[in-house]
DNA sequence: TTGTATGCGTTATCAA
DNA sequence: TTGATAACGCATACAA
């Protein structure tokens, strides 16, 4: 259907009675050419509509400017953010972004890694799946000459630049935060703990707990209380224990912490007073459920950011200077009222 | 630093000394190789650590299996679903997707087309930035023999296939709903007209005043309340006149419908008792605000699907189809109590 | 400053 | 069924 023939260096070379490498020449750095043939070029190029094939020039030189993200899902608000802020800088270094949808699932994740393998991506940016054991299709990336970066969800094993929250640091924060509010029995809604985001904010909901000396009750702690839909359920179990909680920190996100608050409005128990919340990502609807949900600001775009800073300083320090790097974005615990139990 | 060769077919058909035609065959289609030969080629590759070089594939196929994608912004609602929708279908056609963001310049958006076009991608999905007045760029495009699929804002005067919402009809729509629950004086925040979308949205709520005989009044026509605080000032300034409105249509987005209920609230006025609201996108906080607020739809997801199938419908049917096509996603207008006055 | 020649890794055409 | 060879478009080392 489109064999249009496009416009090549050997094109203007021939309209000009030049060499195609003073073309080339001219038209890259423009060393080793006269001004004059050089402008002439240019301007001829310009006329004839042309454009560099990246692709020859790629196979040419054989690096790629080309980064790889894989995501579980773009369509999530951190994610799309952390997409976001790496899209600004590598932007700003005239690469270009790849992006997959691993889609939680492992075949999906390897077949995406292989893609980009297959591109030859100078580097593979990746938040792992939710459902792994083995890392075997990662470890071969760097065999290949690619650069490896993970952030947020990590495999701790695997030897590479990592770029997380400290999700410990802030949990643990956020913890304290209810305790001092006057709560005693806190609830935990912990996600699956192979992935060491969740094993991170559990610790530094234990850490609190060992801080103010609290026990750790183990029916208040419950798992994989995802969505809105797991963290009510969960909820209204919590509710119905002989001994229910004062207070749930629901760890895996803002959305199973709007779980809890729609239970609690159903069951009338008040926020903050009788139950205190606090959700985690700082989603735009935290700050005007009523009441306003406490919650942690990832500052994604930020980590976005610094995830492609970390591959540019690797590679323009010239040698692969630190591959096991772990980098902490701090984020921030967000106070709002279904926490304040003592000022209310 | 990465000077890793890496393994080719040289490589596999020198250690089984056979020739590089028959290992790319056998890896490729298996056509005009023996079955004993293709295992054994299949089966070294594997050992190897083989991976195809897809940009040195494409070069010589002259045909690259990526799309380009531009958005004005990754991390909006609205686009990363749209981009999600994409994706999946590219992904089970086997084609990457390469994402750019406008940032709503001009500059870079006509940056963002030029490094797709020298990356020879088979086609540009774009939704054109606000500031825009000149589409030489795209219209350069299809010279290139890339197809070229706009989506949601549409640069109605190029003759390109277009996919979009039915903005006007939803908006009347959502009007019409607003006048027969008894809301006669009705206000809007419009977005820049540059826009199709936002014209039509503004065509819609003209057409159902008209419909029902209600006077256009210019002083309830607000511009450009894109945000949150801009819908608020707007809000501020309608309820502020000699004959304030008692409802208004926030066409541009559900963050200036919060704006506009911030100030209700503030003012004390009752919603939807003496203020009705509707927004625009369907965010998911417009359900748990309070009252939770009426908006639209617009099926960002379904929206990508049907982007991406057209694309390929397009590629299979073999010829260059119908260049200019326009098709309509159907938004739904959902109604929530932030409207309805009769109801209550 | 310019031209010549070669190769990047593949696929496709032709011959054996 | 297999092998030899050219070509995709460009960049670069080297020669002129």
């Amino acid at each position: 259907m489109k064999k249009l023939k496009r416009v090549t260096i050997y094109d203007i070379a021939e309209k000009l009675n030049l060499n195609p490498s003073s073309v080339s020449r001219a038209l890259n750095n423009g060393s080793n050419v006269s001004l004059s043939t050089r402008e002439l070029i240019l301007k001829t190029a310009e006329e004839m509509n042309y454009k560099v094939n990246s692709i020859a020039a790629n196979l040419r030189t054989g690096h790629n400017q080309t980064i790889g993200v894989i995501v579980p899902r773009i369509n999530q608000n951190f994610f799309a953010n952390v997409i976001a802020g790496i899209e600004e800088v590598t932007y700003e270094k005239g690469y270009n972004l790849v992006i997959c949808q691993s889609n939680e699932s492992a075949d999906r994740e390897i077949k995406c890694v292989n893609t980009l393998a297959n591109q030859h991506v100078s580097c593979i940016i990746i938040s792992v799946s939710a459902d792994f054991e083995d890392y075997a299709h990662l470890e071969n990336i760097r065999k290949q000459g690619i650069s490896l970066i993970q952030f947020d969800r990590v495999a701790d094993e695997l030897d590479t630049m990592k770029v997380v929250n400290d999700n410990e640091k802030v949990s643990m924060e956020a913890v304290c935060h209810m305790i001092s509010e006057g709560y005693q029995r806190i609830a935990l809604l912990e996600g699956p703990q192979n992935l060491s985001i969740f094993r991170q904010r559990k610790a530094g909901y234990l850490a609190a707990l060992k801080k103010y000396k609290l026990p750790v009750i183990p029916e208040l702690i419950m798992e994989n209380a995802w969505t809105t839909e797991l963290g009510a359920a969960a909820t209204k179990h919590l509710l119905a224990l002989a001994e229910p909680p004062d207070a749930i920190f629901a760890s895996t996100s803002d959305f199973s912490a709007l779980g809890v608050l729609e239970v609690a409005d159903e069951l009338g128990i008040q926020v903050p007073q009788q139950l205190g919340i606090c959700g985690y990502s700082n989603e735009s609807f935290t700050q005007i459920t009523n009441p306003s949900i406490t919650t942690i600001e990832q500052n994604s775009v930020l980590m976005g950011k610094t995830i492609a800073q970390l591959y540019f300083d690797e590679l323009e320090s010239g040698t692969s200077v630190a591959q096991n790097k772990l980098v902490n974005i701090q984020p921030e615990l967000i106070i709002r009222n279904s926490t304040l139990k003592l000022s209310r």
